[in-house]
DNA sequence: CGATTTTGACCGGCGC
DNA sequence: GCGCCGGTCAAAATCG
């Protein structure tokens, strides 16, 4: 599979970095509703997938400061592409499929097949908008690719 | 033959 | 306390 990516039209996509528990404080922000933010880059007229693993490991390296980890990472983009499950270098294992109340298509639920790793993948296709699709990583792998 | 996928059911959490 | 929604696990079947 291969990703084969190298360059998928992402025109339009989402990033969100969700920050575990970056001083909840007792007040959140009835605005933000929860820790997470939808961070839409300036120039996003071409972003290639390795940029996305970049600041994957990047927000796991600052999430995961002092804790082992393993934990709590989570980052999903919305990219306009018909393609949804994309290889990013490691085996998925898929463990669940699901139809979500939100949208009328299936939300498919994605595991790290290798061991010791416990890195989730969350893909949903846009059911309104056929060509975009939601995918959501969470947790960090414990191997390269 | 082994690993992986598929569908359904079960469980847990959150909201009201 | 009950109901709803989402998430995970599990058994069987399939593919390579």
């Amino acid at each position: 599979m291969a990703i084969s990516t190298h360059q998928l039209d992402f025109e339009d996509f989402l990033l969100l970095r969700h920050y575990p528990e970056t001083a909840s404080s007792t007040s959140l922000s009835p605005l933000n509703g929860g820790s997470w933010g939808w961070e839409v880059p300036g120039n996003s007229a071409c972003l290639d997938y390795s940029y996305m693993l970049q600041i994957t490991n990047e927000g796991c390296a600052k999430t995961m400061e002092g804790e082992e980890g393993v934990g709590k990472f989570k980052i999903a983009f919305r990219t306009k592409s018909g393609i949804e499950v994309m290889d990013d270098g490691y085996k998925w294992r898929k463990y669940g499929k699901k139809k979500i109340k939100d949208n009328p298509n299936p939300r498919h639920y994605f595991r790290c097949a290798r061991q010791g790793c416990k890195v989730k993948k969350r893909v949903e296709r846009d059911g309104e908008d056929g060509h975009f699709v939601i995918t959501t990583y969470e947790g960090k792998h414990n191997h390269q690719t």
